[in-house]
RNA sequence: GCCAAGGUGGCAGAGUCUGGCCGAACGCGUCCGCCUGCAGAGCGGAUCAUCGCCGGUUCAAAUCCGGCCCUUGGCUCCA
């Protein structure tokens, strides 16, 4: 059973052969560092990071590089902004450490390198030259374009044709250019005010000057176009031909037909083997966006819901299609991962319990075990099905309960070997934190102490017959957030 | 206008590549029962789908083919 993709390049569902054996060079489609970063981008850094985590499950070396656009209009628009900072570098470094926050809180795996368009400018330069050098770029009024026309493969990921395109660009950006659809490479001088008055807050005082940073080139000053980077820093840091690269849909076109276009003029050698695309999150009917201005920041919904509600919201729908994000959809995650952890913790529970038995042998039980990792693994061994490989999770949940439920002799092998399947496919492949609330690592805090305490207050008014004054502790106790559940064995409690 | 992705129960969302195990998964919701002092959780059961529309191929179609309608994304910065 091998892992199979759809690959937009060929719009079709494929096998997926690395080109170095047990190597996998996969490129992530980063953020332009010029906002905080929304449920949207996190999608795709979610999906990102299970294809990691199941490639390197499968045995896979994955050696991932993710970008941080560091150069942008955008950035610049947003100099002298609250306190973002003085110039370009600084309002970008004041975003990308919100981003690295970000991605740290959403418990994702750390890339092998993320590379930023400042610190690459040379590597470029290179790629831009070498485009000048083999005739598919040319210079004009000290910028650089691609010339389209000759690349003859251009629209072959989006099935754009050259003479359909819709070309609307600036106007005299357009008169520098001999086809519409040719994109710059390399721009002259530093950012013109109107370019920056489109994306600036409208109570910030006008630009007057041309702003931003700016590098000598052999075109003389001037700033690097927005499709090259991706091409320069995935050759600098995985190889010519990447095996996957994966972008948010949106993207398609230009942005990925125009790296496929530079890589390939550039180096004769396929770009990516593999394009994976991952569908736009909505809300009530249009993409999150930052210009639509309809988001919610990943830093917020972590703090609202927290990582393992988010990501099990991710993991309820596969990666290439459309997701819409709202208040009911973030409930139902906020259900279907505490069903998950209730049961991991009720199975660690029957485990350490005395009524776990090594020869208590439940063949229901252990086959459903048995069907779990099966299903999961064709799950996600079909194009990374999430949400059929979580049923499988959650198949196992009932199952665990059924059995703790009906029998008295539980089944310890089959208990423990549960608790393994939740850790290793849960927790190792979803990146999900099971009895992280609870997490009894020997040290007991003083809030457990305390908790504990007055659980035997109020057994003690539930003993002398005190109903109210019991609900009323357990109500209390509620209201900080602390989880009461009655059981023959006594009160337990969650921190939620 | 052109390109792409979709339209599956009250909601959400797999399945479509590789037609039959789909009399349609998993979950949320609702209802009933068990358990419980109550609640929650859990368990059992129930409710809920002519798979956008029309036509075709086939012994057999949610799945393949043709036409049409609608939604979203892209063609300008965008994950």
């Amino acid at each position: 059973m091998t892992l199979s993709v759809t690959n937009t390049l060929t719009g079709e569902r494929e096998e997926f052969e690395p080109r170095n054996d047990d190597e996998v060079l996969l490129y992530v489609c980063g953020l332009t560092v010029s906002d905080d970063a929304h449920l949207g981008h996190a999608r795709l850094w979610a999906h990102a990071d299970v294809m990691h985590r199941w490639l390197e499950h499968e045995g896979y070396d994955v050696r991932h590089v993710e970008n941080f656009t560091d150069v942008n209009e955008k950035i610049v628009a947003r100099i002298g902004e609250d306190d973002f900072g003085g110039d370009e570098s600084e309002v970008a470094e004041h975003f990308t450490s919100h981003v690295i926050r970000d991605m740290r809180g959403l418990n994702l795996k750390r890339a092998e390198v993320y590379p930023r368009v400042s610190e690459h400018v040379p590597d470029i330069i290179d790629l831009v030259e070498t485009l000048v050098e083999r005739g598919y770029a040319y210079e004009s009024n000290g910028s650089v374009y691609f010339d389209v026309t000759a690349f003859e493969d251009y629209g072959k990921l989006s099935n754009q044709r050259l003479d359909e395109i819709e070309t609307q660009g600036p106007e005299d950006e357009r008169s520098e250019k001999r086809h519409p659809a040719d994109f710059a490479l390399w721009k002259a001088g530093a950012v013109a005010p109107e370019d920056v008055a489109e994306h600036r807050h409208a109570d910030l005082p006008a630009v007057e000057d041309p702003c931003g940073q700016t590098w000598e080139s052999p075109w003389g000053e001037g700033r690097p176009g927005w499709h090259v980077e991706c091409s320069a820093m995935s050759m600098t840091h995985l190889d010519d031909t990447l095996d996957i690269h994966v972008g948010g849909r949106d993207l398609v076109f230009p942005h990925h037909e125009n790296e496929i276009a530079q890589s390939e003029a550039a180096t004769g050698q396929q770009f990516a083997r593999y394009w994976l695309h991952v569908g736009l999150l909505q809300t009530a009917g249009d993409k999150m966006s930052s210009s639509l201005g309809n988001f919610l920041t990943v830093d917020d919904a972590l703090d609202q819901y927290g990582v393992d509600v988010v990501r099990t919201f991710y993991l309820s729908t596969a990666y290439r299609s459309e997701q819409t994000f709202g208040e009911k959809e973030m409930r139902e995650a906020e259900e279907r991962w505490e069903r998950l952890d209730r049961a991991y913790e009720a199975a660690v529970d029957a485990c350490d319990s005395t009524d776990a038995y090594a020869k208590a042998e439940d063949e229901t039980f252990r086959g459903a075990l048995a069907e779990t990792r099966t299903q999961f693994r064709e799950a996600m061994n079909d194009d990374f099905n999430v949400r059929e490989a979580m049923a499988a999770l959650l198949e196992l949940a009932t199952a665990v309960n059924r059995h703790v439920d009906d029998h008295d002799a539980y089944d310890y092998w089959a208990l423990r070997e549960s608790v393994e399947a939740f850790e290793e496919l849960g927790g190792d492949v979803f990146g999900l934190s099971f009895g992280a609330v609870t997490d009894d690592d020997g040290t007991v805090t003083l809030a457990e102490e305390l908790v504990e305490l007055v659980l035997d207050v109020r057994e003690a008014e539930r003993d002398a017959g005190n109903y109210e004054r019991a609900d009323d502790l357990r109500d209390d106790l509620e209201a900080l957030g602390i989880e009461i559940q009655d059981s023959d064995d006594g009160p337990t409690y969650r921190f939620g």
